[in-house]
DNA sequence: ATCGTCGAGTTTGTATACAATTATTCCGTT
DNA sequence: AACGGAATAATTGTATACAAACTCGACGAT
């Protein structure tokens, strides 16, 4: 029997929920989902447990059974989670700037590098959102690894998911967007590269309050969006 | 049969870990605390995998299967996850900061009336440190619960009670600390009153980098003080 | 004596059976 | 036709059985 199937089981049913193919408010059935994965019900359920305590699945109702659903997406929760995420990064990036000045100096060489290719990301025509939001992944994961100590990462782990959901649901990807964002990078890598953490983490948290700002313009003029088409059972 | 055993599993391991009944470094066998409780080995599995995820539990090795054991306490752990605590509760009192001013004014009379029970209590001899943990377990509580938003408190709820194994084992009890807890709390409710979110947000941080500091110090003096019976088997 | 290998015991991962509760359907009554 | 209620189905929670992998010790070969 093939171990770590609930491993493999949570993973699939993350990667189903932010690439929006279950989408948000989907009932969560055990015995559907194990029978699409080809696996029983026991690995499928662990998964769903911590999706659950980690706010990609939601118990609703309360009675004495328990009933999940993929967590739907709203402009509120949008905000708060976007918040949460910029002071999860906001203390990695403060780490990254009490680092020695060299592996500072390589860190921000790094992150321009990401700005750049960002900038030629969005150049093109058209422009390839999909890389474009790979690059915006990698930028913040790069500075978090590299400064943030083993709890901070899996938080972060935990969480950032969860803001690509929105951030693939509603691509944000017009050209004036992302130099804006590049701007507020480069006054996070600034920051981090003079050793300034009040500074860093403040532009991180900005970063993300902003990116929250474009989102919901985002939706007020693109409600829900859903690209993929849903799994039906 | 009775429901929801998982959930009971999950409180009551959380809690003797807490405690520090279970010991840190103590190896978890599903079968022992099933046993113990006198569930099955299920709702067990269902609680460990929860408390793994919220970092109570340790996921050690790495081979094909998986060791489980109580999360060692280090003063490194301790500082970081001070730090987020403070991040979290940062974001809480941000937000408290932005409550209509007659909420602010409530709610800053309620916190200072946990501060002067934190300075009556302190003054007591001998002074009862199970009361003076429960009050600044409150006072944090209050300003959370009252202006968090749904994420915000979830997450508080999983990694908060962490930081309270620490401050359990360690009473960082001596009254000039108390004394200048208070008066570090002073200054976020000041803030919270004023409508500064900012001040609000890094008087949290400063509070609990400096109770960070404390319990540092404390580690220092008095290492590894178990003070209750580690559970056997 | 040291190292490796074989094997019994332990522990975890998965599947499945069963129990209990909630949702749904279908029928009868008014 | 609408409503209520009983029967039925669906779904979750728990227990248990079994399989695979790891541990640790004993024994033997070099």
């Amino acid at each position: 029997m093939a171990r770590q199937r609930a491993t493999a089981a949570y993973r699939q049913l993350r990667q189903l929920i932010v690439s929006s193919r279950l989408p948000p408010g989907a009932r969560l059935i055990e015995t559907d989902l194990a029978r699409r994965f080809g696996f029983s019900r026991t690995p499928v359920r662990a998964a769903l447990r911590v999706l659950a305590r980690e706010g990609y699945v939601l118990a609703v109702d309360g009675g004495e059974r328990i009933r999940l659903v993929v967590a739907p997406l709203s402009v509120e929760d949008a905000r708060e989670l976007f918040q949460i995420v910029g002071a999860i990064e906001g203390l990695a990036a403060r780490a990254a700037a009490t680092l020695p000045l060299r592996k500072r100096r390589r860190l921000a060489a790094e992150l321009r590098g990401f700005d750049q290719a960002l900038l030629a990301a969005a150049a093109q025509n058209p422009s390839d959102s999909e890389e474009i939001f790979d690059l915006f992944t990698r930028f913040h994961l790069r500075y978090v690894e590299t400064a943030a100590g083993p709890r901070l990462r899996a938080l972060h782990d935990s969480i950032k998911p969860q803001a690509e959901r929105y951030r693939r649901l509603y691509s944000m990807a017009p050209e004036g967007r992302i130099a804006a964002s590049v701007a507020e990078h480069e006054m996070i890598i600034t920051a981090i590269e003079d050793g300034s953490g009040d500074d860093a983490s403040s532009a991180v948290a900005a970063n993300w309050q902003n990116a929250a700002e474009r989102l919901a313009a985002s939706i007020a003029t693109q409600p829900n969006p859903f690209s993929l088409p849903p799994i039906t059972t």
